[in-house]
RNA sequence: GCUCCUGUAGUUCAAUGGAUAGAACAUUGGUCUCCGGAACCGAAGAUCUGGGUUCGACUCCCAGCGGGAGCGCCA
């Protein structure tokens, strides 16, 4: 018999179907089914209470008919609790079944597929150019990739945009300095992008003070966007300076986009945002600038949304307009992704009512946009870490050390093992720490920058997970078994370890729907943590290799199916597994 | 000034309006002839204040207090 892999909407169909028969309930009963604590049950549903308080009726009676309408069922049993919680409690059998039905790599990853799979552009990462990364820009290319691996797992279609920041104000900061200190962009040395850093840090500084040198950053600026031959030639090698920085960085982080079409990209059709808003008189002159109102809106209809400067220069407004019309076009995108920090709410609020007036004039379909923000990473002052004045932390740096501070561990448990062997296990485990700090708090919480937490190996920990999986693997080569194999004598679950091990195993589609459904892969690391502090637990009081087969196969389902769904939602936070560590 | 976010154990974090608010770190007591101690079992410890809505509030609403952010030519 077939099971479903995500049991919750069958329970609520079931709820509301049968309800429907009843005399007590109308379509609009809503069974509020969830996963009830263990305590009560395996799921629980609640909608009886609400519902029977709207209709004056007594909770406790009208769940008891609904419970004694329910067809019987040898999967499952229900009672009714409280004031009116109907709880529905798994058979051992169906535990086992549905296991190992949905428990392997392959049937997950087959479930999960969504049935109305959509084309989706991610836009993420996007640092500036001629800017090192340093550890506040780590999130958005963190939980950037993170979301990209959800949404293809469940079968959409993603197109990965690095839209970086390779067209503003810093260049003419920048060619500025290069110009007059004469220097070499073929000759920085061994890190040319802290050079340049250095260059531009010089070079805001001095604009500060100086008004001469601002005007004059200003015109190297708008020279490079006329297309001044010097001045290009400069940009561009500052850009792959830049790049190559980044994809160092990329390169560790496991992150690979499919574009990487920064602001420059769209230098040429800015005019077209400009035609096209004004000729639906969507946006208006307003000191010499070019602006957009929302008089609909509290805010907006008095913050401008600017997307001409005065002085005629295109700006971020411009080309993300130019950008969101370009993945419509031609990439034929049905939703949008923005991952960015949550100071730009404003600006994606302003883009997004922008964009629909805009494609409603036109008589266009505008795709879905979200603005998937996060929270800051502050420095000790509580303050946001910056590159303008200070000396943040750089990005790599913290990678690095990541990787230093777990090969050290490695080397400590495995005492002869070959350096190269150290530093492959160093590299996930490191790196996997520092995401799953990142990735395994609500995206929305600023949080100050911390090495301890971002490289902490016990607890709550991508560690403490890889460690799981590695101590399953350990279980299967000493049984001389595969994960793979079919486990065709194991019994229904019956110890108290066996029975929560398995019941949690079959919340993986719950936990994924929900970070799916709010984008935030908290849940995800949450669930994951669960599942792995209970399999520890049952590891503990439960013996693996004993002779009684029944039991045996049933231990070895457990731990496969465990190690199944830890590999594959580790992955989906961008994080490796290792078979030793 | 206007708008938004935020306030949970000593610390860092969880909790789709549901039953006794979960963890981790730190503190502390155990487990060590155990398939990997990056572990397991236990103890102690928290919802900023005051109202309101609700059968039920960390969660929603109002007010206050504290922290942070955005608000015309940065991205």
């Amino acid at each position: 018999m077939s099971t479903s892999f995500d049991l919750l909407p069958s329970f609520d169909e079931l709820l509301y179907h049968t309800a429907q028969s009843l005399d007590g309930f109308n379509e609009d009963f809503d069974p509020q089914t969830r996963s009830a604590d263990e305590r009560f049950g395996d799921f629980q549903a609640n909608g009886v209470l609400p519902f029977a308080k709207k209709a004056g009726k007594n909770p406790r009676e009208l769940a008891q008919i609904l419970i004694d309408a329910l067809p019987p069922s040898e999967n499952w049993t229900v009672d009714l609790a409280g004031p009116g919680f109907i709880n529905f409690t798994l058979t051992p059998k169906f535990l086992l079944e549905w296991i190992s039905e949905h428990g392997s790599d392959s049937a997950i990853s087959n479930s999960a597929h969504s049935e109305s799979p959509k084309k989706v552009v991610l836009d993420y990462s996007s640092p500036n150019t001629a800017k090192q990364m340093h550890v506040g820009h780590i999130r958005s290319t963190i939980i950037g990739e993170s979301i990209a691996r959800i949404l293809a797992f469940q079968g959409n279609e993603i197109i990965r945009d690095n839209h970086l920041g390779d067209w503003g104000t810093q260049f003419g900061i920048l060619l500025l300095a290069i110009k007059e200190q004469k220097i070499s962009l073929d000759d920085l040395g061994d890190d040319p992008i802290a050079q340049l850093e250095d260059l531009y840090r010089q070079g805001n500084a001095r604009i500060k003070e100086d008004e001469v040198a601002l005007a004059k950053a200003r015109q190297e600026l708008v020279q490079l966007q006329d297309g001044d031959p010097e001045n290009l030639q400069l940009w561009e090698k500052i850009r792959d300076i830049s790049m190559s920085s980044f994809l160092k960085i990329y390169e560790l982080l496991d992150v690979k986009f499919d574009h990487s079409l920064g602001e420059s990209f769209y230098r040429d059709q800015v005019d077209e945002v400009y035609q096209g808003l004004s000729k639906h008189k969507i946006c208006q002159e307003d000191d010499g600038a070019l602006v957009v109102f929302h008089p609909e809106h509290k805010r907006f209809a008095k913050q401008p949304f600017i997307i001409r400067k005065s002085d005629g220069a295109s700006n971020y407004a411009t080309t993300d307009l130019a950008t969101l019309t370009y993945r419509q076009k031609e990439w034929q995108a049905e939703q949008i992704i923005y991952v960015t920090d949550g100071r730009q709410r404003d600006h994606f609020e302003q883009l997004f009512l922008t964009a629909q007036k805009w494609f409603d004039a036109d008589k266009k379909t505008l795709p879905t946009l979200s603005h998937v923000w996060f929270g800051t990473i502050l420095g000790d002052d509580n303050k946001a870490i910056k590159t303008r004045d200070g000396q943040p932390i750089k990005l790599i740096d913290l990678l690095e050390e990541a990787i230093r501070r777990a090969a050290d561990m490695v080397k400590q448990k495995n005492k002869d093992l070959p350096e190269e062997e150290v530093q492959r296990r160093a590299k996930v485990i490191g790196l996997g720490a520092v995401k799953y700090a990142d990735l395994s708090q609500d995206r929305t919480l600023d949080y100050v920058f911390s090495w301890d937490k971002m490289l902490a190996m016990q607890g709550n920990t991508a560690p403490y997970l890889q460690y799981a999986v590695a101590r399953i693997s350990s279980i299967f080569r000493k049984v001389e078994r595969s994960t793979e194999d079919s486990f065709t004598h194991a019994r229904p679950p019956e110890s108290d370890a066996e029975r929560k091990l398995s019941r949690k195993l079959l919340f993986f589609p719950l936990a994924l729907k929900q970070a799916t459904r709010e984008l935030k892969p908290h849940f995800l690391c949450t669930y994951l943590y669960e599942l792995a502090t209970e399999f520890s637990s049952f590891y503990n009081q439960e013996k693996v290799m004993i002779d009684d087969v029944k039991a045996k196969d049933l231990r070895l389902l457990l731990c496969a199916s465990t190690q199944s769904v830890l590999k594959t939602g580790l992955n989906l936070l961008g994080i490796d597994t290792l078979e030793e560590m």
